[in-house]
RNA sequence: GGACAGUUGGGUGAGUUGGCUGAAACCACACCCCUGCUAAGGGUGCAUAUCCUAACGGGUAUCGAGGGUUCGAAUCCCUCACUGUCCGCCA
């Protein structure tokens, strides 16, 4: 959640910033007026019910003295008659505010260029030559075929279309990818998880796909439980509503985690093959930062995702998203995208985010600085997306007769 | 799934004949003093959120969550969640 003071205080400056996300003027001011009601409504509640308690202190004194307590009793009454009107509205004030301040997006940050979509998005450099091949290079499923690797029917069959089962090397090629990965974090300084899959509707809320991306869920039927579209949204709500101490900053964390996406805006956008899946593997890094020192947090988990595809040997471009194409709690995101010689295309492979303190604003995460509490700086990004990996090495350690040689650096985990 | 017990501040843990307890005590933590060496002692501060104030300070809310009784609830009642133990089932 974007800080409601700030808006209100710097309103021309926070329009500005969001006018990149593509959020109106008309929004912003009707969250300030709901902002300045709340506050005004709040002001009232309180302060009758101020008098309340005066009135009922006094009663406690009145009984022990002996004194006459039907005029008191005649006041405090009529008070409360006032107090319920007064709370039942600041209450609709709180709830008509936090539904509207609960959808609007993250400021992104001064350095993010303005754009509307992925187009406009802007490459800050490329890491490693894409191979030539002496032949015409296929794209995955015809390799995941060739190789009886991937098995699209029957991942159909057994849930429904966009599932899909890995079978032999491919299953085993999957796994050394999650260990290589989880070890490369570690050995970066992340502590390595294992959370649960299902989280619940406040963890959800508290980094952001709630309430307005429901869509995208799988919720479970009668529980108050979703299946988790990314493992940031349980390693960072790890920490939800607590408060750390200046020293465990930064909180480096990594995990695997299946993820679990409806992919409701993605109609007919990658149907075929693996691109997009409703369930894919992903390993993912999760950084609790100082507020101040988030912008090499950031820097350093690029570098670890770019290295990561720099030892398998994949080549890679690093971007910089738009300010139209940045998701809804990143202030920045960096993509790295694989080169995929059977698309003859980059794909985005991992995203790497800087959500500053906007899901430490909603998660209730902060540290004591001195005798004060200060929200933290929450980051993630994905080292890396496992199917997507498994693609780009097919595409890329492909051979002419369409089989696929293990990169140097898994052959110790297969 | 059944039975019983519990849920208080960073931790342990008092408080359950309703008001003087937003919360004792201890531990941890921070700062200061003393002392001096593989220690110890003394002092002060220390829940969260929010509002008012230049500040001092003060208001409001929160003792698992929500609701109720009452002038007034951590304390009484109801519902739910979670934790523990026993039973059942199970990887």
């Amino acid at each position: 959640m974007i800080d409601l003071k700030y808006l209100q205080n710097h309103f021309d400056e926070a329009a500005m910033k969001l006018r990149k996300k593509g959020i109106g003027n008309d929004t912003l001011q009707e969250l300030k007026s709901l902002f300045a009601s709340l506050k005004e409504a709040n002001a009232a509640f309180e302060s009758a019910r101020a008098e309340q308690n005066q009135m009922s202190k006094l009663f406690g004194e009145y009984k022990r003295e002996g004194k006459d307590i039907a005029e008191l009793k005649a006041r405090v009454d009529a008070k409360k008659e006032e107090i319920a009107v007064l709370q039942e509205a600041a209450r609709e004030a709180d709830a008509a505010l936090y539904k509207l301040a609960l959808t609007i997006p993250n400021f992104p940050d001064d350095t993010v260029p303005e754009g509307e979509d992925e187009n406009d998005n802007v490459e800050l450099k490329k890491v490693l030559e894409p191979k030539t091949f002496d032949f015409k290079p296929k794209e995955h499923w015809e390799l995941a075929e060739l190789n009886g690797w991937i098995d699209f029917e029957r991942g159909v069959k057994l849930a429904k279309s966009r599932f899909s089962v890995l079978r032999g090397e491919a299953a085993r090629l999957e796994r050394a990818l999650i260990n290589f990965f989880l070890d490369t974090n570690r050995e970066k300084g992340f502590e390595e998880l294992c959370v649960p899959f299902l989280n619940n509707a406040a963890m959800l809320q508290g980094t952001g796909q709630l309430p307005k991306f429901e869509d995208d869920l799988f919720k479970i039927e009668d529980e108050n439980l979703y299946l988790i579209p990314t493992a940031e949204v349980p390693l960072t709500n790890l920490y939800n509503d607590e408060i750390l101490s200046e020293k465990e900053l930064p909180v480096l964390m990594t995990g695997y985690t299946p993820c679990f996406r409806k992919e409701a805006g993605s109609a007919g956008r990658d149907t075929r093959g693996m691109i997009r899946q409703h369930q894919f593997d992903k390993v993912e890094m999760v950084a609790i930062s100082h507020p101040d020192r988030s912008d090499e947090v950031f820097e350093m988990m690029v570098q670890n995702a770019s290295d990561i595809l720099t030892a398998l040997e994949l080549p890679h471009r690093i971007v910089v998203l738009c300010g139209g194409d940045l998701g809804f709690s990143a202030a920045k995101t960096i993509d790295l995208e694989v080169w995929l010689p059977g698309q003859n295309q980059y794909r985005e492979i991992s995203s790497i985010s800087n959500t500053r303190d906007f899901q430490a604003r909603r998660a209730k995460i902060r540290f004591k600085e001195g005798k004060k509490n200060r929200l933290v700086h929450t980051l993630n990004g994905s080292a890396l997306a496992v199917g997507r990996t498994l693609i780009a090495i097919m595409e890329n350690y492909q051979n002419e007769d369409g089989s696929i040689t293990i990169p140097e650096v898994l052959k110790k985990y297969m």
